[in-house]
DNA sequence: TCTGGGGTCCTAGGACCC
DNA sequence: TCTGGGGTCCTAGGACCC
């Protein structure tokens, strides 16, 4: 890990909001909701309401009631998605994809190239904010757990940057649900024991922590507390599982229409599985009762696939196992995600990944000796200038 | 807070293997 | 017949994230 701060944390700010009020001039300045029946995504203007995301449309609609609501444009938000990711990558090579709007970037070995991290996420900025038009914070620090909690204190369209001789200063006075992991569930457990701050949370042992909130997110939140977190930015990382689901409302459903609605899921799944040449052996049923509460029902088969007609089947057989459970308490929504997906690299790591501190800062000064240019540098490190091979990398 | 749609990671018990 | 320790996979549920 590095004794500077070279990770940036990069979040587009109110995401869906922004792209609408960047394509409608009329909706700039004012309150706007995305989405209809629930909230997806809301301006800072609706957000300084009281307005947020996964409200109701009702109740965004009595704070709110001058807001703008329009309808999702999904393919508008790809777009623009890949845009910025565009400008992500055509700042470091090592970019951690963590959702459609927002990740992670290490600029550590880019100082001679491209200026100190405060410089490159400053840049950044503008350069989504000139080709992309959209407003991103920056939070940059020597780990991505504070990049990623300097981001969501510098937000909305911010640039914040904790340096290492500041960092428990930073991290100790926030509320803990400040800290990436910590909910409800857990805000609410440390608040129990008079634990409100980043700081408070540090004082407690480990032990106190684990028999408080269980061993993994015990040990974890000790962890971050003490600002301890040695994950490194993770390039090519591929997700693990596709889903689809469905809310169904109160009114009924016959059997059959379940099935069709299934298949329907099952379809629209298994299509973006193979049109991203992934399959899968592990088909997930999700269910949502008419009390909210939520069950799921599984099934491994034998041999990985993106073919509906198998995970189909499979699929049926768990909704048709589920059905006197439904019957009796009525269903609200129904959900199928594949899983166990084949986990082949995209690409072979990159020699740098290993050490992106000295390899990539020696892979840069070897290649600008062969080819003398900035741009050819880069696109050397990506593997993608004809007649230059990865192995001239160091390793 | 009367609730979308897409994900990640962790835990825990049981089956099964050596 | 009774027994240990270690590992992996599957299933189900829960917390959390955007």
């Amino acid at each position: 890990m590095s004794t500077e701060a070279t990770i940036l944390h990069a979040d587009l700010d109110a995401f869906y909001a922004s792209v609408e009020q960047r394509d409608d001039p009329r909706l700039r300045g004012r309150p706007v909701i995305v989405g209809g029946g629930v909230v997806l995504a809301c301006s800072y203007e609706a957000k300084a309401r009281g307005v947020r995301s996964a409200m109701g449309g009702h109740q965004a609609r009595r704070l709110c009631p001058d807001a703008v609501v329009v309808p999702p444009r999904m393919s508008a938000y790809t777009a623009a998605s890949r845009a910025v990711f565009e400008i992500f990558r055509d700042t470091t090579p090592l970019v951690e994809g963590l959702s459609v709007d927002e990740a992670f970037l290490d600029v550590a070995g880019l100082r001679r190239l491209a200026g100190a991290p405060a410089d490159i996420a400053a840049r950044l900025r503008v350069a989504v904010r000139e080709r992309v038009g959209l407003p991103i914070t920056v939070g940059v620090a020597r780990t991505k757990f504070l990049a990623k909690v300097a981001s969501g204190v510098a937000k909305p369209d911010g640039l914040l940057v904790v340096r290492p001789a500041d960092e428990m200063a930073f991290l100790h006075p926030l509320p803990v649900e400040r800290l990436w992991g910590v909910g409800p569930v857990s805000a609410a457990k440390l608040r129990e024991r008079g634990v409100r701050t980043v700081g408070q949370v540090a004082r407690l042992g480990e032990a106190t922590l684990v028999s408080l909130l269980g061993g993994g997110a015990g040990r974890h939140l000790h962890a971050l507390a003490h600002n301890r977190d040695p994950r490194a930015v993770q390039v090519g990382r591929r997700r693990s599982s596709m889903g689809a689901q469905h809310a169904l409302g109160r009114t009924p459903h016959s059997p059959a229409e379940l099935e069709a609605i299934l298949a329907g899921l099952v379809d629209r799944v298994t299509r973006r599985m193979r049109a991203a040449s992934r399959s899968g052996r592990t088909v997930v049923l999700r269910l949502r009762f008419a009390d909210y509460t939520r069950a799921t029902r599984s099934h491994t088969v034998d041999k990985a696939t993106a073919d509906t007609a198998p995970l189909l089947g499979a699929a049926r057989a768990l909704l048709r196992a589920a059905s006197p459970e439904i019957d009796r308490r009525g269903i609200t929504l129904i959900g199928v995600s594949v899983g166990n997906l084949d986990d082949a690299p995209v690409q072979p790591p990159l020699p740098f990944d290993r050490d992106p501190g000295a390899d990539l800062d020696a892979a840069v000064d070897a290649v600008r000796d062969r080819f003398g240019s900035a741009a050819l540098t880069r696109a050397a490190l990506l593997g993608r200038a004809p007649g230059v091979e990865m192995p001239l990398l160091p390793d």
